[in-house]
DNA sequence: AAGGCAGTATAGCACAGGCTATATTCCGCG
DNA sequence: CGCGGAATATAGCCTGTGCTATACTGCCTT
């Protein structure tokens, strides 16, 4: 029996919830390079996937398989990898969260090269209502 | 031979560093956690740490040996856990961190609640250079 | 003083995400 | 056409962080 579903989380609760992101975080990241790729070069292959995430192939290989085991992704052997549209989507969407982060830091003093470091980090703990704030802010600074 | 040493970090050592952050995190969450209990109860009890971590027991106990491994914590058997003066450094930075992440997501515009919950996974990431840049936005802010 | 319960540790499992080494497949070129 | 090298997949290992079940201690209470 939940007692404080509607009530402040408490400290458990933040750090499950931390947790959970960070589960999350690395298929963020894959889904949006592949996204990138598919943009760049017109097609996704582990190879390169594993190059630009600084891994060994077959650790991108196994990663690949899991997007697969989500939903996210497609692949046949030995061929590229394919978003799916829910793997687009999320791609989108982290595209345009990892640019705001950005833009909230540099608009807050964060030089350049440091704002595109932490961000990659940063982004995956941002929620909906945290992105909301940093949009606003932003449209606000900018008027 | 590294041959990008000074200049700008590309997208794979992003990601490497944002691995690395992810792994100290935790450690991190831990060592102020007990800072915290043994401010408030003079001391840190495995099941209290367990507890207010939201993990079964035996996953503190593990993580506890693996602060002893590193150097942060001390404890004795069926005892206490206690902090290093490497660990109570530790605990103080990233006390001191999580607070001025905080500070600066409610300045931006974030609810309170939402501002703690966030910080929790995004304090983890940011570097020195961003939270000084932070500490000077607050600073700028409310004079 | 002894027994029992609460607290802690240990054992052993699962899964994620790294790695290296090796097998397999594809495809372009001779 | 087939062969060889590059790309991909598979196998098998390690570590970290969870878990449950169980063993062990320490201490309070009777």
């Amino acid at each position: 029996m939940p007692d404080r579903t509607a009530s402040a989380p408490n400290e458990a609760d933040r750090f499950a919830r931390a947790r959970e992101k960070q589960a999350v975080a690395l298929l963020e990241d894959y889904v949006e390079l592949i996204g990138d790729l598919i943009a760049e070069a017109g097609e996704a292959r582990v190879a390169d996937i594993a190059h630009r995430m600084g891994v060994a192939q077959p650790t991108a290989t196994k990663t690949v398989g899991r997007l697969k085991r989500e939903g996210l992704a497609t692949a046949r052997p030995y061929r590229g990898v394919f978003l799916t549209e829910a793997g687009a989507a999320l791609a989108n969407r982290v595209r345009a969260r990892h640019r705001t982060v950005v833009a909230l830091l540099k608009a807050v003093g964060v030089p350049e090269a440091t704002a595109e470091l932490d961000a990659e980090g940063i982004e995956h703990h941002v929620s909906e209502k945290t992105l909301a704030a940093f949009e606003a802010f932003l449209k606000d600074r900018q008027a």
